[in-house]
DNA sequence: ATTGAATGCCGAACACTGTTCGTTCAACAT
DNA sequence: ATGTTGAACGAACAGTGTTCGGCATTCAAT
């Protein structure tokens, strides 16, 4: 069964309102144990000594520790595309360069900032959990890029972003039909090749990999950015855009 | 305990043969659970089921789950390196440009092969495992870059290749030390960025997070690797290169 | 206000997990 | 032949996710 009923009466009885206030508690508790001390940590036994609960009466609330998972990967998916956004309101009314830059601040600076979460959505961290057809893994992907390449849109029909020269032929229909914009072959792949470099450097620092006696990972995720903006043609993006948006993209 | 005892006796004992066979039979039926039915199926219990013992026997040979998988992360991160030492062979006496373009493909066509060996060494896969300090963990980066830094090593000295422009200063000591190459920080920086592209692109693949239906991984890594290429000023590779380098990279 | 149904909650139980302990048996070295 | 070492095992322990039957509370309708 979905988590709410259809709501249609405005006025939620007191037993919704209650139910609506121990899921999200039960959310809370297994999101702080996933943070706190790992994914190995999150039990749902645990979870419900942490809720004070009976282990039997959290199927009360959701089905499975699955289930579970399932609505916690959809709402740190929606986190970082929160996060995104808000990085990107926060440069509002300043030219595309820095709102693009402020994107791909943030992408990293959420990641950095919920591992476990980032690991959850994008590290198919689960056990045996198979994500659903377009169930929410695949909407973490839709939902974050689609902030980036809205804005890449714009540079590309305002002539500001250059598009990698031409390659294999890309199928955009289904992007096209969905954003109801025009995306060239060359330029979708320009998007995702820039989303490969960008979640890739930040997939490696997130998981170890980029050891801190060698690089400082946070130094070199800025210059590579400022790199890739450099081959779309963008200006140098204003000093105070990568603080600004990564203390954007922090106040979650 | 060590694996192994310090072999200076030519000849193992009758003993320590079996054992040795035991060991990687056990490591065997673990790697086969794991790609097979995903991490979630890989138990203890089942494995010493697999092999015909009693799960207390299994401790005679490793001390641990934590640390078969330590083991296990051990193995894939050195196969990974051998696959792509393997395309770069491949393709011996023939131009830096198609060397290098065998590793990138090599990377992928490993990781596709072997997506849950991947996602062990380079998604943090285990729920409690900590990598001890230096261990197999780092020590995969290190094999791993090692082909593609000597590489590119080679490639700065001739002059083929271009590192980026100039950025922020990225300690290189260490890598200088290792190797006995002078690489400088830009150089390094490069090298990095590239992996983070690399790694990124096969991660987001092996992840499925690139639906199938927009667009097919393989031809856009391709795509991908190509602007790489160019932009480092490397000549396009051969046609076949391709696939040569993924039929050996396969071949493991 | 008193029913009746629905809902939330719990204790007990089941099958499973990783791990430890004491014992037994076979292989090895002396 | 003897003593030592190594390997294998059964039993047990604490922990896990999940299911089920029964009890209490809350809600809706009479």
């Amino acid at each position: 069964m979905p988590s709410v009923t259809s709501n249609d009466a405005p006025r939620p009885t007191r037993r919704e309102r209650l139910r609506a206030e121990l899921t999200t508690e039960i959310k809370a508790v297994a999101r702080r144990q996933l943070e706190q001390d790992g994914p190995g940590a999150v039990s749902w036994r645990g979870i419900a000594r942490d809720v004070g609960m009976s282990p039997a009466s959290l199927y009360t609330y959701f089905e499975s520790l699955d289930d579970l998972y399932t609505h916690l990967i959809a709402d740190s998916f929606r986190s970082h595309a929160a996060a995104l956004q808000r990085a990107v309101n926060s440069m509002e009314g300043r030219p595309l360069a820095d709102r693009l830059f402020a994107a791909k601040i943030a992408y990293r600076e959420w990641a950095v900032r919920h591992p476990g979460e980032f690991r959850l959505v994008y590290n198919n961290l689960l056990p045996d959990y198979e994500a659903p057809e377009d169930g929410p893994t695949t909407a973490a992907t839709i939902a974050v890029g689609e902030v980036f390449l809205l804005l890449l849109h714009e540079g590309w029909r305002s002539g500001e972003v250059q598009p990698a020269p031409s390659g294999p032929r890309v199928d955009t229909k289904r992007l096209t039909d969905a954003y109801d914009i025009e995306i060239s072959s060359d330029e979708f792949r320009t998007a995702i090749g820039a989303w490969g470099m960008i979640h890739g450097l930040t997939s490696l620092e997130v998981n170890h990999h980029l050891s801190e006696e060698w690089v400082d990972a946070a130094t070199l995720y800025l210059a590579e950015m400022r790199t890739l903006h450099r081959s779309w043609g963008l200006p140098e993006p204003g000093d105070d855009v990568a603080d600004s948006a990564a203390a954007a993209a922090a106040a979650g």
